[in-house]
DNA sequence: CGTAGATAGTCAAGCTGCTTGACCACTTCC
DNA sequence: GGAAGTGGTCAAGCAGCTTGACTATCTACG
């Protein structure tokens, strides 16, 4: 493969996530969720299953632990989650997401999916299914980091 | 598919961006070219073929142009680029690569192209090119944005 | 035990890149 | 040839992140 083909690729992977983002971000604010980031979207996939403490969420996102800690901040005061005792270490606290927090997270899923479905009517059901798995095996799991 | 399914899919998307854009520029950098961010790279491609006015660049980078002027001089003052009159408007300026900053592209096109090498080697040349082929369907040419 | 060092989290200050608003120079159109 | 539109810059402000310093708690080793 040459250069500028490897160029060009990278190109429509990065216009393509950029999109997405921006499709997802405006589903959710569409489904009536206001003053959220796409940031908080991505803390709340890794708060999603039993919660997680800022530490988690800053590695997670690649930021520093102030900066997570002002983004829980945030979402505390607009109710999309609170902070919690840790059950097994005092110093740490757990951030769970409320019910509205659940609520947002569905809307951003739904947002996905719509998004997804509209790409799936252009290349086809299976090739979509192709490139998650290729995307899949290209990034395992890393922390999601914004694009630049 | 279902919703979290399309998740999943775009959370693979935004990691697989991130680490692209991350790996390209520490390559970027590996090659001593010092002083440049990632939103430089999308900036010198938008000007590789013949130049762009300021407000070209504003547009490829989905920012005000005030922001991409900004972006210019910062430029300017590095040595990548330099501005020259436009041929046929007054009022505009062509901004046009020096050849330290063909020199910056060519090293981001091998960076680029090493990237996505590695990447070849997990999944395949083949699916790589599927990948390809269906990001160019999905994002056909969009500004290229932050993920977020 | 108890004390030294590591770790979770916050507070405070500062910086960078972007935005909005105002403005000038030039072009286009009637 | 005057009015509206467009390319670009200057200036001020803001949002989100960083580094640095600090407290509270946990862990490990003598």
């Amino acid at each position: 493969m040459q250069n500028s083909e490897a160029m060009a690729l990278s190109a429509a992977l990065l216009a393509a996530a950029g999109e997405l983002t921006q499709r997802i971000h405006e589903g959710v604010v569409a489904r009536g969720f206001e003053g959220v980031r796409p940031a908080h979207g991505f803390a709340f996939a890794r708060l999603a299953p039993d919660g997680a403490t800022v530490g988690d969420v800053a590695a997670h996102l690649g930021v520093t632990k102030q900066a997570a800690s002002q983004l829980v901040e945030e979402l505390v005061r607009k109710g999309y989650v609170e902070r919690r005792p840790h059950p097994d270490d005092a110093r740490a606290r757990l951030v769970v997401l409320t019910e509205l927090g659940w609520a947002c997270t569905r809307a951003a899923e739904e947002a996905a999916a719509d998004a997804v479905r509209a790409w799936a009517e252009v290349v086809g059901e299976d090739e979509m299914r192709a490139l998650h798995a290729c995307l899949a095996g290209i990034a395992p799991y890393g922390p999601i980091r914004p694009a630049w």
